[in-house]
DNA sequence: GTTTTAGTGAACTTATTGGTTCAGTATTAG
DNA sequence: CTAATACTGAACCAATAAGTTCACTAAAAC
């Protein structure tokens, strides 16, 4: 698995994309971020896992606590290959477009 | 699974981002879509099939031969969630701007 | 020192993924 | 008409994913 594949593979669960909108407002405690799913915490505890691995989440232990804070840059990546297709998406990039894009016009 | 969900899904596996790469030049038949690829063709229709059901690409069927086009509004989407986060990634955020960024500074 | 809190690890279940092979259909070429 | 081409569908396999429960450890609170 390149870093590609795990980023876009992390995002790819709603659990998961919720807990790094939670993070854009700053460290959280796992067991605060497991609060408002309704699972247990060993899941969330994996889904945290899956985002570090992957390394949108970095976790340090203080205590008995385990706080989560968010590492953006493989998003980046990730963000850069779709923007890469952006003109495939703007204005009228249609059937027409494209043919034209394909001559090379 | 939301559109969000089989977006990212369907970009996390290596083999359909080239697939999405090599749509970007025009469309192209299912077999030679699947020319380069160490699989079989019914792998590979497995994959546009994937991609066809996230939206990310139109199959149309012309004689016998299956064209594959890209359809790239939900990366649109896709970009625009990981957009959200681009000061994250940028220029100085580190842990010091995100505890600012915490406190609403 | 006992209890509560904040987790992790292991074992398990069920579903999905990524690949295969083999058989079949539809279209085109000879 | 026959043969090659371009697929799809079904059945199967091994690996991974997403969740659970239960038992455990480590730190904090009382």
């Amino acid at each position: 698995m390149t870093a590609l594949d795990q980023t876009f593979a992390a995002l790819s669960d709603a659990t998961r994309r919720a807990i790094v909108s939670r993070l854009a407002e700053g460290e959280r405690p796992l067991a605060e971020l497991a609060a408002p799913f309704d699972m247990t915490l060993t899941a969330v505890s994996k889904h945290v896992r899956v985002l570090s691995e992957a390394g949108l989440v970095e976790v340090e232990k203080r205590g008995r606590t385990r706080f989560c804070r968010l590492q953006a840059e493989p998003m980046k990546h990730a963000a850069e290959w779709l923007n890469d297709y952006q003109s495939f998406w703007e204005s009228q990039m249609d059937s027409l477009a494209r043919f034209l894009h394909e001559e090379g016009q």
